[in-house]
DNA sequence: CTCCCGATAT
DNA sequence: ATATCAGGAG
């Protein structure tokens, strides 16, 4: 069935209703926190990530202060979410951009955030709509997965399936709409088992899988 | 497109 | 055992 602009207007309003109350999950008390928990946030949880920011930002929350631990220093640090080597040295490398371009400062644009390694389009989203409140709809994994089950946008691709839900939704509404979608993925729309009996959507979603198919195969 | 990668859920 | 987790670089 085709949904229609009335259908994803009202898919949207329940999402709201329910994730209303909900932010980012990242643990982060400065913007140079942010960054760096974002960037380790790339195929790993955010329960761990805060679990290794919890004990490595008391010492080293400043790009002088992870520079002074190196590249096998930091990789000790973040071992446990994984990619632990690209992600080291991909942070070494911002935090020497910070220092030396940005008078340590994080940057306040997509277009210079990017610059940074280890800084894709996502998590430059996530920075400036989180930091700066620029309105931005930062599409991971859940977002891309959601938005298509939905139909709010679909998208082989982040950026195509970003275009679509800047379509689909006001962009006062953007940033809040990329947390609830964010919410509804990790907790109901999950990947491989999503509890379409439980969602809030019900027969609005154009995925919804009956009560006897929910044992088997993932809509995608 | 492949590769990077440990922890967790199923 | 295998899929998945706030992706990005080559």
């Amino acid at each position: 069935m085709r949904v229609t602009k009335v259908i994803k207007q009202q898919m949207l309003a329940l999402l709201e209703e329910t994730y209303q109350d909900t932010t980012t999950a990242l643990t982060y008390t400065t913007p140079f926190e942010l960054l760096i928990a974002v960037i380790l946030s790339a195929q790993c949880t955010d329960v761990r990530v805060n679990i290794i920011t919890g004990r490595m930002f008391p010492k080293y929350n400043t790009p002088e202060k992870i520079l002074e631990l190196g590249q096998s220093g930091l990789e000790e640090q973040i071992r446990d979410c994984g990619l632990y080597h690209s992600k080291a040295k991909n942070i070494i490398a911002t935090c020497t951009m910070l220092c030396e371009q940005y008078q340590g400062q994080v940057p306040d644009s997509i277009e210079e955030l990017v610059k940074l390694p280890g800084v894709g389009r996502k998590t430059a989203n996530v920075v400036v709509s989180q930091l700066f409140h620029i309105p931005a709809i930062a599409v991971d994994t859940h977002v891309f997965r959601v938005a298509n089950r939905l139909q709010l946008a679909k998208g082989k691709t982040p950026l195509e399936v970003e275009k679509g839900l800047m379509k689909a939704i006001p962009r006062d509404k953007w940033s809040d709409a990329h947390h609830w979608l964010i919410w509804h993925g990790r907790k109901v729309c999950k990947a491989r088992k999503p509890e379409c009996t439980a969602c809030c959507l019900g027969e609005l979603c154009p995925s919804a899988l009956l009560p006897d198919q929910q044992h088997q195969g993932i809509p995608d």
